[in-house]
DNA sequence: CTGAAAGCGCTTACAG
DNA sequence: CTGAAAGCGCTTACAG
């Protein structure tokens, strides 16, 4: 037996504004009113009298406006879905707070739900939440070439990128080309001169242009980084464990790994245990994007602060200016390298 | 210039019951009851072929049922509110990969927000939440002694607690005395005899619990663990660091050390590196939720494998139950002990 | 079997 | 300034 309560049956039904004009002996028109307005605005509607027994009578019952009803009426239902890769993943789950902390800020929940990266998945779940008349979406799965956000755009649906961008959609970035290379010019300055690159996943913008802002770097000091070793693969653990393992296949070993990843760098960091590699001696690692975790490993993680954050309140204000009809302006934050003492 | 897509003016309004019952020359009625019935009952509201054209209308124009409409008419909203500590936490993400994937399998939305922990917030974000109309909660952020829960239970709103649990409310944890016991017995085993407990936060069962259970091992062993070798605090990196700084303030050490979290146990693994005690040869190190990070790191984590995410779809399964009057049966879930190289 | 009608709880243009 | 009324898009008890 487990408490849950007096059984549903029992429970009160909720007040509503036909409730509040009855006993106050006003037409629910002018509860309305009064309810939606501010203290100034309020006396335009009833006089100080009644609207000081509106309010007490709202507060003691405890009034809440149905939004279902509010919603139908007024076809705005202050709901923002937001698409995210997969919410165990550290970067985006703190995207999405700075997303959620910023929409309730500004009257609007948000649905949240993981696309997996998968596009079949991705169009299933936007229909979902379109269905449930969210007002605008947020996408932190954005793909390089991205068939969903076309049609969406076409359609006509408001919508923003965070974390990723796509194409020319409004999109609330890091600048991931210059944090790739303050990476490579870090590597470059701590002698190495043999890259390799977990680079991510290969549609995502992120990878792509970190991987290429360090690999830029070394060209520019001329040294050549070979396609052997760029490895794409999944933003994680596991992926960056796979990855390093396909790049440390063969001799002879790179001197400098970059993990787009600091997960990835953390997978990577496993295989090099595996083989007795020592980091930084034998091979600099350096990860990406500045999580709890790295100042703590045994070896502390040189890596790339993003305002992670920060990023996912950008988004949801750069949404509210496209609902409001504002031609939008993409948002690029700055990254920040953290040097310790992995690389 | 970014591209959003044509302004929200052209979007094209909805597609409604109405607009399908004029084009197939029907009621309303007949729509909405063909539409909601399946292949055999729908014979019974139209002839087959009637049936096939309203289907037909509906599909090519993509028709979407306004679920505000549809709420505001049964007073079912099909939404689950869900507050968790902090999505940020692997492991309360995790858990709600698992509500999410249940919940949508059982034809719910879910809103999910963090509470922090902080009382005031989590009456707020479930007022909030209330507000919205969800037909129940699922807390992931359950305290000892919670006023809160009480409140709800009084007034009689369903909901469940996932992860921690607190006096008979419904709840689907893991056996943490358990885990704890086997972390405990683990250490003897390895000869330890001094241990050292990251508690977690004091209000949380998972804590109170999983400490409980290696105090008690060690009780059972004829070892007393006195209370200056227990340090509460967050489950995260940084709370692990400063309980771990307070445990090894003062010599004698301990020899052994069970973080209730492997986020906290990095933390303390960084304590570890400054002052140059090796793990596990100078000190075992346990961590509790074997994260994926576990295996990778530098020093391989012994830890405590829990099901998050089987917890969560459990959770939506249990709640459903109580919406549908069950008497809700809480749900306790098997821990296993995952032996690696730290402790 | 099928339709007309009521009504969920709001908001707001329209009258008075 | 205030109220009566319409209507958002559904579902469903009630008539026929």
């Amino acid at each position: 037996m487990t408490d849950t309560g007096t059984p549903a049956e029992s429970r009160p039904a909720p007040v509503t504004l036909r409730m509040i004009a009855e006993q106050v002996g006003v037409s629910v028109s002018t509860v309305s009113r009064v309810l939606n307005a501010g203290d100034a605005e309020a006396l335009r509607w009833a006089s100080a009298q009644t609207v000081a027994r509106i309010r007490e009578y709202a507060a003691a019952r405890a009034y809440r406006p149905n939004p279902h009803a509010a919603s139908l009426r007024t076809s705005r239902s202050s709901l923002i879905g937001v698409l995210v890769p997969r919410l165990q993943d550290f970067v985006l789950a703190t995207v999405y707070e700075g997303i959620d902390e910023a929409a309730t800020e500004n009257g609007f929940s948000t649905f949240v739900t993981n696309s997996l990266d998968d596009p079949a998945s991705r169009a299933v779940r936007t229909e979902m939440m379109l269905q449930r008349r969210v007002e605008g979406m947020i996408f932190g799965d954005a793909r390089d070439d991205d068939a969903l956000l076309a049609d969406l755009a076409a359609r006509g649906v408001p919508f923003v990128l965070v974390s990723r961008r796509s194409a020319d959609h409004a999109s609330v970035t890091c600048d991931d080309l210059l944090g790739g290379t303050l990476v490579g010019r870090r590597l470059l300055e701590a002698g190495r001169r043999d890259l390799a690159v977990l680079a991510g996943l290969p549609f995502a913008s992120t990878a792509i242009e970190r991987t290429r802002g360090a690999v830029r770097a070394f060209a520019d000091a001329g040294l050549r980084v070979p396609k052997e070793r760029i490895a794409w693969g999944p933003f994680d653990a596991a992926g960056g464990r796979e990855a390093a393992e396909k790049l440390l296949a063969t001799e002879p070993y790179p001197d400098a790994i970059f993990a787009t990843n600091d997960f990835a760098a953390i997978g990577a960091m496993g295989v090099l245990r595996d083989r007795g590699l020592r980091v930084p001696d034998d091979i600099s690692l350096i990860g990406y994007n500045d999580t709890p975790l790295a100042a703590e490993l045994p070896i502390p993680l040189t890596t790339v602060h993003s305002p992670m954050h920060e990023m996912g309140r950008h988004g949801v204000n750069l949404l509210i200016d496209v609902l409001g009809g504002a031609d939008p302006e993409s948002v690029r934050l700055d990254p920040t390298l953290i040097v310790r003492e992995s690389g």
